[in-house]
DNA sequence: CAGTATTTTTTCGAGGCTCGAAAAAAAGCC
DNA sequence: GGCTTTTTTTCGAGCCTCGAAAAAATACTG
């Protein structure tokens, strides 16, 4: 049951809001605030006074444009960097990477680093992991605010509590509380958080335009993973993080899937899948890992001539197009974007899959849906990391009820 | 964007919240409101006495238990039943009924009427539902508060903004915006839902434990429609009404469906299909309407031995466990009502429902997935109906801005 | 049966928040 | 330099919620 609103978060959810909106815009005005929050002059002249007194945020030079207007010109506020900082880590098949941010959400440092995730053992993968964050926290040329957060992404299953990895292609490992122990070992808040959702988050930040209420990323790798949003909100599972798209039944008792199941989407549409196909391999046979530069190729292949190759995007595009239909016909079609190696041949996988949406109930409209493509994952999955991280230190951190507050204030 | 919260909007909130735990619970005390809504007791004592002198709550002997308890006896808290009036109209297949209900809940006066609505033409169609509410309405021994709010359900599609029938299947008619002409006939607002959101909205009320943040309502009916609750929230698409869970594709190129497309969940499990299953009809058969008595004997035969109607009722399930499946691939299990004719037959069709969902990727916990059947749908879509406007009452009407409320209080 | 204990509800003053109006500030314009 | 325009701050008023204390209404107890 929904719980009344008490007069301390009257403050404390304006000020969350405030801290929301200058992210958003970058370098708004006090006006521009109160005219998008819909708050009073007033109020958000205490609200930003008392965040810039707090070192939160911090007044900047006017916009360049200002200059033509007449009267008084407007004050930005922007995001102060060194309020706080966030760390991301990313883990994905054979490679780790680490970034930390500042509060404005600017990148101050990062490693990288390759490593064999499918062999590693248990212990060793998450101490290369925590290691890595080590590193960058203990560097002596560090210069940020006090770390605030840590948001870890990767591909796979995580639970719905965004503490802990259940599965993932990347390691026959399962179930590690990665949100546990890098808060043990830090001492720091840190999530645990599905690399699609991810995705979908930082697309919802890039463009804000496209991919507002309700959109749909899709990660055409290895294996098929979608990050939803609707009604502006992640959706994400009551038991799990996300929904299983790539695991959608296609053709019931079709090929044989990485999960074991068969006729799953992924198992027509996943490279494996794409390369099994393509070298006329049995439905049967056995997931094997494909390059990214094998991928390219094959698509360079098909490209070329009609062929197996060809015939094998068809057939991917033909399970996306079943999978995109009926989740249409269950939330109403919104824009798609494509992320991953294979979105770089989503020529290839476009025609089919546009012909198997338009059979659909989802597909009345399927030609005024559109599709956009983006075939590196990695920045975006560490960009919605940063995001998720930012954000929750604007909510939770910087806007918490009202003793935290003035006892931040006055320590 | 999400807008700050004003001051008046606390109380106008905390008015809404009271409102709401009045009806969820009965007959709370004050200090039972207190708990649930976390306000603090003067809070709600201040609240409840504006309400109280407003005419909408009004204080009820305390509870029978009260008397073995020791200090000052709670005085319990009561919808005041003359305080507004609401009104149901159910379309469905030849057959139209309509309610008046009190702001407690209790249906005051109803009338139902058989007609054709396969053959209607639109003025007929449209005339008949505004003159059973009309003679409901003028009725001289009708004693109720003034009617403040119309919702009409309807099997089929609607718009997303609750306002017209877009398609439905129990007449050819198409795109008829029943909530305009509701409000222009009887200067009352009114809104057009879907049938199966009403029947999931009556079910969050009926059983709150078992329906409460997540779960699904299935009518297995001529079509196959699906209601869905996320987060505790009614899901409907940005489109249209909802989820088209009939029209998810079983089979690509498989029976031919009612909608026209082929292999969707509905030309397997719809009655007609079960009907031309069983009956040894091709796949390609116009579906026909099949009589709820037809499908009750259908059901008795296939109990009764093994043949063809048994089969039609396994190959049934099999299309709703793959749909299912899909969906919980999505979305997480969660427990499922069957409601319509077709879920007394639900013993027929579970074994295969169960077998199919195993084999797809929600199906990880597939034993313990629970199903509730409910054969009879109207009284389900009429409640639903009635607890949507009742609701639209209580936090429109009861807890609007400051003005309006000082307005009534005065006027 | 009167006094005490217990629980619910109301009252009352304090503190906090937002708002509107007016004032102050900071430009460009003439 | 005064006037206009726009942004930002200040200030008092009005609400709202809260906690503490008081009041109300009952059961228990000897």
């Amino acid at each position: 049951m929904s719980v009344g609103i008490r007069h301390d978060d009257l403050r404390r959810r304006n000020r969350a809001m405030v801290l929301s909106a200058v992210r958003r815009a970058g370098q708004p005005s006090r006006t521009e605030i109160a005219a998008t929050t819909g708050l009073s002059h007033s109020t958000i002249s205490a609200i930003s006074s008392d965040l810039i007194h707090e070192g939160i945020l911090a007044e900047s030079k006017p916009s360049e444009t200002a200059s033509l207007k007449r009267g008084r010109p407007q004050v930005g506020l922007a995001l102060s960097p060194e309020a706080a900082a966030v760390v991301t880590v990313v883990l994905s098949l054979n490679f780790l990477s680490v970034a930390v941010i500042d509060y404005a959400g600017q990148v101050v440092a990062e490693e990288q680093r390759r490593l064999d995730t499918l062999t590693m053992p248990r212990d060793e993968l998450i101490g290369e992991c925590t290691a890595i964050v080590r590193r960058r926290l203990e560097d002596p040329d560090l210069d940020v605010g006090s770390v605030a957060r840590i948001a870890m992404g990767i591909q796979g299953i995580t639970d719905s509590h965004a503490r802990a990895m259940l599965w993932s292609p990347i390691t026959p490992l399962t179930d590690i509380p990665f949100a546990d122990i890098l808060e043990k070992e830090f001492g720091i808040p840190a999530t645990m958080e599905n690399d699609c959702n991810m995705m979908a988050v930082a697309l919802q930040w890039r463009d804000p335009d496209r991919y507002r209420d309700n959109f749909i990323a899709i990660l055409l790798s290895h294996g098929i993973g979608m990050g939803l949003v609707l009604k502006g909100e992640l959706f994400t599972g009551t038991h799990s993080s996300g929904g299983e798209f790539g695991h959608m039944i296609h053709r019931p008792g079709g090929a044989l899937c990485r999960c074991g199941r068969r006729g799953c989407v992924e198992a027509y549409a996943g490279n494996y899948a794409i390369w099994r196909s393509a070298m006329g391999m049995s439905e049967d046979a056995e997931p094997v890992d494909v390059g990214d530069a094998e991928m390219r190729s094959l698509a360079a292949k098909a490209r070329e001539k009609d062929g197996p190759e060809r015939e094998a995007y068809r057939r991917a595009g033909e399970a996306l197009g079943f999978g995109l239909g009926s989740l249409f016909a269950l939330i109403d079609p919104a824009p798609v974007a494509m992320v991953g190696v294979s979105a770089a041949a989503f020529d290839l996988i476009e025609p089919a899959l546009r012909e198997a949406i338009a059979q659909t109930a989802g597909g009345q409209h399927s030609k005024s849906i559109s599709f956009d493509t983006e075939p590196n994952e990695l920045p975006l999955i560490r960009e919605g990391c940063a995001m998720r991280a930012l954000t929750f230190v604007d909510q939770e951190i910087f806007a918490p009820g009202v003793q935290a507050r003035t006892g931040k204030q006055f320590a």
